[in-house]
DNA sequence: TACGTGAGTCAAATCGATTTGAGCCGACGA
DNA sequence: TCGTCGGCTCAAATCGATTTGACTCACGTA
């Protein structure tokens, strides 16, 4: 039992602080602070005795304490709805790898979309003191409390919901994304496009692009075609049912995510449809399930990972100092994908 | 403009402190903590005006100060491959959840299944002061220092890698899941039968399994049937491509995960073959894609919520004092789903 | 000799809370 | 009247680092 062993072990009663180190060196927790931090010159022999203590005590400098002095936690913190979903999943990872080197970690909260666990959310970590925040949350932001000098901890909104001058943001061109797709739709012949969009208020962009295409293809959009379903692939069952229940199906459907448009490609295979024979189905997100679904999902790529890594390097250059202005915006281009579906 | 309005705002111009809290109530910062600890009395009438005085001046606890003082984050680590994987983001998610309650948050490691970052992020998190760890990494993390006194934060392990008697394990069964699927598909009758493994070393719980259910069934499993793959969907495929490649092919390929048996379906649908009819595959994890492929995977379900919130209830049920005994392991069942493709 | 000067070090203040032993005051019993 | 006991409150120490003004010492210079 090697483990009972330690337990006998002449264990360091206490965790080994600065103070320690700088008696075992002969020094003042000072000049041990400044071999670690090197804003301060040290004589080179004396700062081999300070490692050598160092490395004799094992030290490990106590961040919280370095935390409370220094004001900053090295920690960023991301809001998401929800990490399961691969979208935000993605998102998150490229946000961490964009940080990571600099000696960030990332610290996830997931709203499930309210507005009440983001308000919480965001409270909680200010109060934990991170260094900056990344909200993509679905819902919109832009109530939340900045108070005057509640602080500058800089935040990035993904997605188009925060207007504050002062947070950088990170928007996917959901518009001329959707508008592409539509394009694509239209020029291949379909007729009767039908749109199943997000939740009442949500992702309105795609809607909008996906009028402004139908508009310049001089098609009228018919009322009927433009339902609603909830970002899952449930939702997206359930309005493409109604849709094909209707007198006359649309022989073409986009759908504003991919999950719904994996709902909707249920109810063609149930309905045995031939797709796109029948009835083409476009999705918009790119996540990995639109390459396992047969035939796979013609889409248009929402950059996840891309916009991760760009709002981690926007904090970055913030919290380095190096950009210290107002607040910018950086549109990430959405590409089409044009795989089996349409 | 109402943000630039803000600006001129009478902002406080330093972040508000206990100390601002007790001056403005005309009490000491002792009775501040008081009011809000509840750990000491305080009278009805003084309670009052402290708490008027933290709604004037909007104050807010530093959680910084309070965890360098308490020696407690309200943090808790949880260290992954990947968080992009969708069976990780469940267990993470199920691990938030279940802390989220307790006021605990969560910090999210990505270790890629490298050594070397695993190693890094398992001390970076203790120097942050986390209060509790949970590894679901798939590298193996027992020689992680555990230095004798180093420290009393719980551990939790998810998955069969590390062996130390302090520290609470998770393990879904994936013997007896294993050898369950297995001795499905001897029942149903198929004779040749494939094993598609994960890489040298690891996920030989799923292989054992495979091994007893075959010897049960007295079947003989061939060498040549037994291969490798790395997780991936582009993993599985190859090695089914090598499997379909034989003189006598298999009838029945049993995958150590999903992501493989979708990578060993698509060689199927290349190959047109039918599934079950000429092959039969399953997985193992049941992830959302098992359902999304066509026809939808047969696999075993592997309870990634589930091992996460349980990971959360055994590291509260420490940190709250109510459990303090040796390490304790749950072993989580993995039931059979059977669907279309065996 | 007296005077910068600069390299190296240290003491003490600070970050913002929590914790604890002690003090004050009024009531109650002897 | 005195002692004591409870209920409240406070001052001061503490958590473990960083930061800064000041000090020492040796050296070169006027």
């Amino acid at each position: 039992m090697s483990w009972s062993d330690r337990a006998e072990a002449p264990a360091t009663p206490t965790r080994v602080t600065i103070a320690n180190v700088a008696d075992r060196a002969g020094v003042s927790p000072t000049t041990v602070s400044h071999v670690l931090s090197g804003k301060r010159v040290v004589n080179a022999t004396t700062r081999e005795v300070v490692m050598e203590a160092i490395r004799e005590l094992g030290y490990r400098p106590n961040h919280v304490a370095r935390n409370l002095r220094t004001r900053q936690s090295h920690m960023i913190a991301i809001v998401v709805p929800d990490i399961t979903n691969p979208f935000y999943a993605v998102l998150t990872r490229g946000l961490a790898d964009a940080v990571d080197s600099a000696g960030y970690g990332t610290y996830v909260c997931n709203t499930d979309g309210q507005h009440e666990r983001e308000r919480k959310f965001f409270e909680d970590v200010m109060d934990r003191g991170v260094d900056g925040i990344v909200f993509a949350s679905g819902e919109t932001v832009s109530d939340i409390t900045f108070g005057p000098g509640e602080s500058s901890t800089p935040i990035i909104c993904i997605g188009d919901h925060l207007d504050h001058p002062l947070c950088d943001a990170i928007t996917p061109d959901d518009e001329a994304g959707s508008r592409e797709a539509t394009a694509f739709l239209t020029s291949r012949g379909y007729r009767r496009i039908a749109m199943i969009q997000g939740p009442q208020r949500y992702g309105s962009q795609r809607t909008a692009g996906f009028r402004a295409a139908m508009q310049a293809a001089k098609h009228k959009v018919a009322a009927e075609l433009m339902v609603r379903g909830d970002w899952t692939r449930k939702g997206g069952y359930q309005a493409m049912r109604s849709l094909m229940a209707l007198d006359s199906p649309p022989d073409a459907v986009f759908c504003a995510n991919d999950l719904m448009a994996i709902g909707a490609l249920d109810v063609a295979h149930e309905l045995e449809l031939e797709v796109p024979g029948d009835v083409a189905i476009m999705g918009f997100d790119d996540v990995d399930a639109a390459t396992i679904v047969t035939p796979q999902l013609t889409t248009v790529r929402n950059p996840a990972y891309e916009a991760g890594s760009t709002a981690g390097d926007l904090l970055l250059s913030r919290l380095s100092g190096r950009y210290t202005g107002a607040g910018r915006t950086v549109v990430l281009p959405c590409p089409l994908v044009v795989r089996g579906t349409a």
